[in-house]
DNA sequence: GCGTCATATGCGCAAATGCGCATAAAGGAG
DNA sequence: CTCCTTTATGCGCATTTGCGCATATGACGC
């Protein structure tokens, strides 16, 4: 559902997971809790609901859970995803500018 | 702002006027309101919510308002727009095939 | 002026959302 | 087993969001 993942999209910290799992690799909840200054529960939370926009799939790996991008998600929604990118790369381009 | 246009997106009121506006014409509130089954008022405060966030431009014309999509729009933001709505007609397609 | 159509907005309310805190649960190391 | 690390979740709270209703505003025709 394109809405459930623009619900998803819409909220700062669940944007900011975006960049980190663009290069396609896995990341545990501790490194991206430290990258994006949430707490735990926040970040645990917000992943969850990434997870249920079908946005991200998770994995056991020992006490870790890694996260990373659907690699099934449906083509349309992955371009949404890609152009998203772009935009906030574009944004972060910007403020380095000023 | 990406989020911004995010936000403004993840409602379903609202990310159904996105496909109304797409042939890039003119469109008056009381059309969309029709179109898609919303309240006067409701209608009038989303577009408010998508012009804030700088998807639409409206323009007084009579007593009716006219709604386009913004054609200023930076091009990385008309990319996303471009891309909900490619996932919007493969929802609608979907739809249509049950 | 008046009446009518189209749109915007103030107000209050109900539901949803995001958060911190504490605690539970799952797994590894000793 | 106990202790530690990592992640999830129950709970309550404050804020935000979406809504309807009523009313205001703006523009038209008469």
């Amino acid at each position: 559902m394109i809405l459930s993942a623009l619900s998803a999209l819409a909220e700062p910290t669940r944007l900011g997971v975006i960049p980190l799992l663009a290069d396609g690799s896995e990341h545990c909840v501790c490194e991206l809790m430290k990258k994006l200054d949430a707490t735990q529960s926040r970040m645990s939370r917000h992943m969850q609901v990434l997870k249920q926009a079908g946005l991200v799939v998770d994995r056991r790996d020992a006490q870790w859970v890694r996260y990373r991008l659907n690699p099934d998600m449906p083509p349309e929604i992955r371009a949404v995803i890609e152009a998203v990118l772009a935009a906030s790369a574009a944004e972060a381009e910007e403020r380095k500018a000023a």
